[in-house]
DNA sequence: GCGCATCTGGCAAGCGCATTCCCGATTCGC
DNA sequence: GCGAATCGGGAATGCGCTTGCCAGATGCGC
């Protein structure tokens, strides 16, 4: 038993295949009521299903909704991923997922699948990266999507504009205010009496990491503080770790063997910035497995205010960063009509927590 | 400039369209290598990308995977959709998602959608409803699954078999140890000693919850104990928090006004296990709120081991599920030949941890 | 050197649907 | 009451690709 087809609906109904598409598919021209309800019935006794793959061929329209992040399992894409599919379902559109593991060569393979299906709109998440190897890749990308665009698509990336892309005509930006969160950060941090700064960041390279890093650089001089020093690891919560047990161990070694020496002595931390929320996490792991205490011994921020992270303890002082709205915002750029696209700008908070001696917030406020 | 098809491809190589075919998207019969490389380099000039619909069309087989999730930013949905976009990586599918909120109604939908969409398989994840209100929309989603194995799709259910669904050909069931985990969990505890115990589980009729709550029940009368009352709230994080505040309250009322009785009386403690670790999370945060601590006061156990719960303190007792090999599993099961499809058999394991006053285990063994 | 097997590439028929064009049947206007 | 405008429905065409089938070309054995 194939799956039954609109001219079996057609036959069994005593009508052409015309008229069956007509009443079942919206058709600017209806039928008269009984032939309609006729098409009904046996569209229904038949469960018949429109296909789509012949619909997108006759109409060159598919409906879907191409989505690229780099890891589907993180937090930071999930979030976004939601928002983007609650824009895509109010739009009618199904959302074709691939989670690349952010390299961009695998980007460009994403979009040259998307562009095969035809995808009415693609929407790519994720740090970019200037790192030389990637170079060519970058191109090939920024080659496939103008492609794309030239032939009639819709696209859109979040955070950053590609790295060395020429202007591509319909491709828009989500341009994520990571440089001034970040900025404002740090100048906040720095106003407070933190003995010094240091900052967690990803591998030089990933723009997201760069960018956050020149914000609080930024941020601290304003604040007249010196540059912190950068220590560079993996852009996640195993990388946070690994600097976590090595700055421990150091800070350990210098404040005195046993923990506690800040909290025992009331004087002045240091302050430790990660890049993003997840490092941060795994960042006071490390720290605690030295014996450090945070924020007693040691302060720690990070960035993006991960939902699921919101209740950890200590609570983590982070720029908070509006990702399901940043998804919708995204796909509804490249899903609405361009005379009523959404404004792509978005805001962000700081997000002052106890993880750096600010009082605690009830979690009810999540 | 519309996207180049496979004659124009043809008519510049100066061959005809079947042979363009055959070089280009894998045939068993490969042309000569000069018409071949004549044909490739037509392609490459023209960047020429094969429509997918087209060959969906033409082969009735359209490479789709449709997912179905409660809520894509859940990280218990989330991880499972990672191994199942991982796993059709491998078989050269693109996963179509949705994520549809939870109902049954929802979920008819979606497979609707992809059935029409001829999705070669769709899996569809999530906790089933036993709910009376639920009873005709399952019904619906048992037909619509029905029908589309019938039509020849291949489908798995990832968690508990249909709910009230007939033998379904071609449906497959990831089966997970929810019971029996439970039960081995609340046995260990059960044989630790804990004052008392409670159980927070989601609205009767999700059959997840449902399950885990009579595993815990049993392996509580297993080691010897009265069967736990049990607090109904949301499925969710703020369920979790709510009753948190609750039992909080309850609870420190009965032992003092003060924290720290359980710890500074140093007797034992009652322990409460949630269904899930999100619920597990909120409760801790809700308990902590009316002022206990956790494990000194109350002891705390979930359900699944998320990932990015680990780091959370204290480090919580729990059963780890293996999320992204179960959506490994599903996928392979649906895209696989019959005879090499796997075992579809799950294991689990209980994780101690220091929520329930067990030793710490370094976050380096995440 | 001839016939046959083998191979190579072209032709054409769909895959399931939307859409344009067209024709017969109504209905309306005068 | 007649012509014209209108409406309901059917036939045909094409979307881009795959593939079975056929004709021509090539190679082989005898």
């Amino acid at each position: 038993m194939a799956a039954s087809t609109l001219s079996e609906v057609a036959r069994l109904a005593g009508v052409s295949p015309a008229t069956a598409s007509r009443v079942l598919n919206g058709s600017a021209r209806t039928p008269g009521a009984e032939v309609a309800d006729k098409v009904r019935a046996a569209a229904a006794t038949l469960g018949y299903i429109a296909n789509a793959q012949a619909q997108a061929l006759a109409t060159s329209s598919t409906g879907l909704l191409g989505l690229i992040v780099h890891d589907i399992a993180d937090p930071y894409f999930s979030t976004i991923a939601r928002g983007v599919q609650q824009a895509a379902r109010l739009h009618g559109k199904a959302v074709l997922l691939a989670s690349t593991g952010g390299t961009p060569a695998e980007e460009q393979e994403a979009v040259a699948q998307f562009a095969g299906r035809r995808a009415d709109a693609i929407i790519v998440v994720g740090t970019r990266s200037t790192r030389p190897e990637h170079a060519q890749d970058n191109a090939a990308l920024a080659a496939g999507l103008q492609r794309y665009c030239a032939n009639g698509g819709r696209a859109a990336v979040v955070g950053q504009p590609l790295t060395g892309a020429p202007q591509i005509d319909g491709l828009q930006t989500v341009q994520l205010p990571n440089r001034e969160l970040a900025t404002e950060l740090a100048q906040t941090l720095g106003a407070m009496p933190f003995r010094e700064f240091s900052l967690v960041a990803g591998p030089p390279g990933l723009t997201t990491s760069d960018v956050r890093l020149e914000g609080f650089q930024h941020g601290l001089s304003l604040a007249g503080r010196e540059p912190a020093p950068v220590r560079r690891t993996s852009f996640d919560r195993a990388g946070g770790y690994a600097v976590g047990l090595q700055l421990g161990g150091e800070l350990a070694r210098e404040g005195g063997p046993a923990s506690g020496s800040g909290a025992a002595a009331g004087g002045p931390v240091p302050c430790i910035v990660a890049v993003n929320d997840v490092m941060a996490i795994g960042l006071i792991a490390g720290l605690r497995e030295s014996g450090l205490e945070v924020p007693a011994d040691v302060a720690v921020a990070g960035f993006d205010d991960i939902e699921t992270l919101r209740d950890f303890q200590p609570a983590l002082t982070t720029a908070r960063l509006p990702l399901e709205r940043i998804g919708m915002l995204a796909a509804e750029a490249t899903l609405s009509a361009p005379q009523d696209r959404p404004d792509l700008e978005v805001a962000g908070e700081v997000m002052l927590r106890f993880s750096t001696g600010s009082p605690v917030v009830s979690p009810a406020e999540r």
